[in-house]
DNA sequence: TCTGAAATGGTGGTGGACTCTCATTAGAGA
DNA sequence: TCTCTAATGAGAGTCCACCACCATTTCAGA
């Protein structure tokens, strides 16, 4: 659910463009350790997955893995920073109602990613779900995600982010697509896109 | 750190009526580590605070704590069923909308709790809410209320649990939900049956 | 009052995340 | 090629939740 680099150092899949090689290769590192650690979660289970496992898989010292990332939990939750359809709202046409836009920036941005990445993206959503410790570690990345929500539709409706009127609407939007979260957890099959833009459609009546 | 196995004989509060001194005492024993854990996580934070000083301070072993909380996070979680809206939820008139009943249970439990219980209750979710690691703990509680919740309005709707306007509908009330928690944990003196009232009032408009 | 069972305390131990330090290696720039 | 700095590895160490075992105390029932 969460998506969208937007982050300052750290670049975890390009390859850092116009830098030295030393700073190639830490991404470079950094990248693997972390791919690694996400094949074993998802092979054994996160906490049945240990540091020194990790280390081992990627061929590097355990402190080196501490090196790149503060946590365990940082292994999976990483600096990533909120549900992609945020990101995506922003640049909708203002005229559309709040709804309609999420619904319109849901479309654009899943067919947007490119499937091999979405599918990345799509396991590592799955363990954020499914693994309670996980999904704690992300509870920050979660709640800032809805303060934006209510913002970006405070301004959509011209009312303050503390009016009823938004709270209760982006409160709901966010319910639903938990909702649906939980469901795809369960089938992670089901097509994530359809699925909430229909459940969204049901809030689309003003 | 996964989900707590959802306990079975523990009796919470309740001095446990007929029964014996040995169970009286134990029912004790159990309220009196419970509050003085609650006590030191309000005070000195959740996770500055350990095992040995909650056994110190309730005057029993370490031992005996990990004897009647299988883990730490149970000292907070414990079996208890999430939030008491649901339960009310069954009492209410089959007639009334989904939401209006919804309305009408939170009005009428949150009346009914004495002052004190309610303020104990309170704390208790406020330091959920606050915890990522015990919001992580209880995310079982929480999502089997919202399937609870799904399943209640399905009842009312005549509709099946899995039509879209009972998973959009659950999904709406149970963020509202949500985000009306999360403002009452940055304001404690939120009033939440009013607050709570008003917002869903909003989707109340079949 | 005696006996068996349950509750408790204490002690020692384990696993694993995370820290610190220091020596070694590899890249950057001259 | 030589130096300087950043990245890595290795090892020892800490902390704390949680477990296992056994001795001791406390209650129940006869």
């Amino acid at each position: 659910m969460t998506v969208a680099p937007s982050n300052s150092s750290e670049v975890p899949s390009s390859p850092a463009r116009g830098s030295s090689l030393r700073e190639r290769k830490k991404a470079k590192t950094r990248a693997n350790i972390q791919q690694h650690a996400l094949r074993l979660f998802r092979a054994q289970g996160y906490d049945a997955t240990t540091i020194e496992q990790i280390a081992e898989a990627a061929e590097v010292s355990p402190s080196t893995v501490f090196r790149y990332f503060a946590t365990k939990e940082d292994l999976v939750v990483a600096d990533d920073t909120d549900l992609m359809f945020v990101a995506a709202l922003r640049t909708q046409d203002p005229a559309l109602s709040p709804v309609r836009a999420l619904r319109q920036a849901i479309r654009v941005t899943i067919g947007a990613v490119p499937s091999a990445e979405f599918r990345a993206r799509r396991d590592r959503d799955f363990l954020i779900v499914t693994v309670p410790e996980l999904w704690a570690a992300s509870l920050g990345n979660v709640t800032s995600s809805l303060q934006i929500l209510t913002t970006l539709f405070a301004e959509r409706m011209g009312l303050s982010p503390e009016h009823h009127s938004v709270r209760a609407l982006s409160g709901a939007v966010f319910g639903i697509m938990f909702d649906t979260m939980l469901q795809w957890s369960k089938d992670p099959d089901l097509d994530l896109a359809g699925e909430l833009d229909s459940l969204l459609a049901h809030l689309d009546q003003d």
